[in-house]
DNA sequence: GCGACAG
DNA sequence: ATCTTGTCGC
C-alpha cells in the first residue's frame, strides 16, 4: 500500500530566476495559505532544516519522523543538491525548498505536521519557507524561526513559556508570536505555515519542546543538516593527533 | 534616501 | 548558513 506523494519536484512551477518574479508568485501563493486548524490527530510529526557544504555550493536537507506521542525518531533523511540561488532575505524558500522537498519524499512515510526552520507568515509577503512549504505539500507546517525578520512585539518575559504576539509593524495585523522556549535564551519567533491557527502554532511548538532552545523535531534536524557531531568529531581528532 | 534583513 | 577557542554564566 503506497500513500500519495505530496512532494512536487520543484516548488515553484516555471520560474525565471528573478527576484521579481518570485516575489510576485509569493504574493500569488501566499493567498492560498490557510490559518485555520485542520490537521489530523498528530501521530506522526517532521522536523526539517537546511545546511550547506563545499563553502555554499552544495545544499544539504535534513528531515526527520518522529513518534508525536513518545518523540521516538521514527526515521529520517538526508538530501544533497547543487545551491542554485544565493541567499536573498525574503527569498528563502526559493534556495531551499527544493533540497526540503526531496529529503521530507525520502521519509518513511508522509508527517501529520511539519516543523519548518525559518518564519511561515511572519514574512514580509505572508510566505516564508513554512508557509510555502505548506502551500505545496497541502500539509500542516509551522514556522519556528531563531531570529526577527519582520514585524514587532512587547518585551517578555525571561521565564521560560513567556510570550507575546507579533504583528505586522504597519498593519497591525497578527502574523506570530515571539516565545521564550527556556529560561533566559533568545526568544523563537512562531508563525504557522499553512492549516494550523496563529493561537495554535505556538502551542503546538510549547508541546515539543523538552530540555532545549528548539522544539524536539526542528533541533534533531539542525543537528543533522548543520553535521554537529561529524564536524565536533573532526576538530577533536586534528586537535588529538 | 536610510535602515532592516529568516538561513 | 559558515568560519572558529576559549570563556562567562546558570
Amino acid at each position: 500500500m503506497s500513500e500519495p506523494n505530496p512532494y512536487p519536484a520543484v516548488p515553484f512551477g516555471d520560474w525565471d530566476g528573478s527576484p521579481a518574479a518570485a516575489r510576485a508568485m509569493q504574493q500569488t501563493l501566499a493567498s492560498q495559505v490557510r490559518l485555520q486548524d485542520d490537521f489530523p490527530p498528530l501521530r506522526l510529526i517532521a522536523g526539517v532544516d537546511v545546511g550547506f557544504e563545499e563553502g555554499g555550493s552544495i545544499t544539504r536537507a535534513a528531515a526527520v519522523l518522529l513518534d508525536a506521542d513518545t518523540l521516538e525518531l521514527v526515521g529520517s533523511s538526508l538530501a544533497r543538491i547543487p545551491t542554485n540561488m544565493p541567499y536573498i532575505p525574503g527569498l528563502l524558500s526559493f534556495r531551499e525548498l527544493p533540497a526540503v522537498l526531496q529529503a521530507l519524499a525520502e521519509l518513511p512515510a508522509v508527517p501529520d505536521l511539519i516543523f519548518s526552520d525559518g518564519h511561515g507568515i511572519a514574512h514580509p509577503r505572508r510566505l516564508g519557507i513554512a508557509a510555502h512549504l505548506g502551500v505545496v505539500t497541502g500539509l500542516p507546517t509551522i514556522g519556528v524561526a531563531k531570529k526577527l525578520l519582520t514585524g514587532e512585539h512587547d518585551e517578555l518575559d525571561l521565564m521560560r513559556g513567556a510570550q507575546v504576539e507579533l504583528r505586522d509593524k504597519k498593519t497591525g495585523e497578527m502574523i506570530g508570536y515571539v516565545l521564550r522556549s527556556k529560561d533566559k535564551v533568545r526568544p523563537l519567533i512562531i508563525s504557522p505555515g499553512n492549516r494550523v491557527s496563529i493561537a495554535t502554532a505556538p502551542e503546538l511548538v510549547k508541546r515539543y519542546l523538552t530540555r532545549y532552545r528548539l522544539p524536539e523535531p526542528t533541533r534533531l534536524a539542525d543537528r543533522l543538516a548543520s553535521r554537529r557531531e561529524e564536524k565536533a568529531a573532526a576538530r577533536r581528532m586534528a586537535g588529538n593527533a
